[in-house]
DNA sequence: TAGATTGTTAATCGATTAACAATC
DNA sequence: TAGATTGTTAATCGATTAACAATC
């Protein structure tokens, strides 16, 4: 299949989609068209079509788009097609708190351990909580498809390079540091910092 | 002052360039061309100058930037210049783990209390946790510049109704729904759950 | 001064929006 | 069929990059 490069703007517009498709699911409704998409997400109609038309259209001309096809296709292409194994770094506030986050369930993945380079819990949750030098071995034992980072920023960059060594090729970081990564990693970054940064900006310069 | 209109891409850069600009202040450097600058954060040099110049411009042709006015100047635009007093709503996981968050101290956000609409502890790492029905006396009684939502997604609106009809006017949302607020009340949202899905994008189509 | 580097205008690039033929 | 709405091309808009005069 040749693939299309499918630009960051609209690789971040996808969950929102799914989410509005989601909620027209459990709502029952099972026909949207682009211009009633459109305007749930606040974007133009020509977005929601030239968005979809990149993977190919999933409309019927005179009708609109299928609401369970769309929803499976968007599924697909973000691939929630399946479940991942995930395994957090750092059992600290933000790893325990991601230890209960219900978005993972959600999407179907499942948090498998914890690790920690000084456990002062053995669980969260139910979650085991490894000592961290016990990584490698378990990630040789065990499929792991996604590691969240949720260690100080100092121990992330090393984290990282354990990760990345063990074989894993996707990565969540909620440290705030950009991390160093070869072009087969995937990695996602949450920047508490930057988000609150932005919200004081906004805040001062009433935006 | 005449306003210029900074456009959004900029303004998520701002705490970019904050961020590198104190890692430089820290290590002692004290002057930083564009070109500099743009290696460290993988941009252009025009980019940096550009982005400069919607505030003024801050170097000086010949020399380039000098580092200790230039984070003072970024620090200024973004409101860092004084300490902002927020307040949490919702003492789960989530607003635990940000009860402890380090970022809101390094640029002056003093967490001052926690509601919860049924709280089960009383304090949160030396913050105080009230009943939800204490909020509007407590705000009433405090100046409060910021409110987080912590809470799940089915109480995060009306919990937004309450933060701003008790006058507050910047909101730091980590429910994941989009919240109606008026024009006035600056928001920024935490998508974890977007960040999630963008990530497992990429990883299932190796970007 | 000469070299360096900014501030800013102009050119380019990419993303968004508009338009409309195709077609259900 | 006629009306509706997509898929897709063309036009527009805005952001990024290049270029260079200003000037330290």
């Amino acid at each position: 299949m040749q693939k299309k490069v499918i630009s960051e703007a609209v690789v971040k517009r996808l969950p929102k989609y799914y989410r509005a498709v989601k909620n027209l699911s459990d709502q029952g409704i099972n026909k949207i068209s682009s211009n009633a998409l459109a305007e749930m997400l606040g974007i133009t109609a020509s977005q929601v079509r030239q968005d979809f038309c990149n993977f190919g259209g999933f409309g019927q001309q005179g009708y609109g788009y299928d609401v369970a096809k769309l929803k499976q296709e968007l599924a697909t292409i973000m691939g929630l097609d399946h479940d991942y194994n995930v395994v957090i770094v750092g059992a600290g506030n933000i790893g325990r708190a991601l230890g209960g986050y219900q978005g993972f369930e959600k999407y179907g993945f499942k948090v498998r351990a914890m690790f920690d380079s000084n456990p002062v819990i053995d669980n969260v949750g139910g979650i085991k909580v490894y000592n961290m030098s016990q990584f490698e071995s378990y990630v040789k034992d065990n499929t792991v498809d996604m590691a969240v980072i949720a260690t100080p920023k100092a121990a992330a960059q090393s984290v990282a390079d354990r990760i990345i060594g063990s074989g894993i090729k996707s990565i969540w970081n909620f440290a705030p540091i950009d991390l160093e990564v070869p072009d087969y990693v995937s990695i996602e970054n949450i920047s508490m910092s930057e988000s609150l940064l932005v919200l004081s900006y906004r805040t001062k310069n009433n935006v």
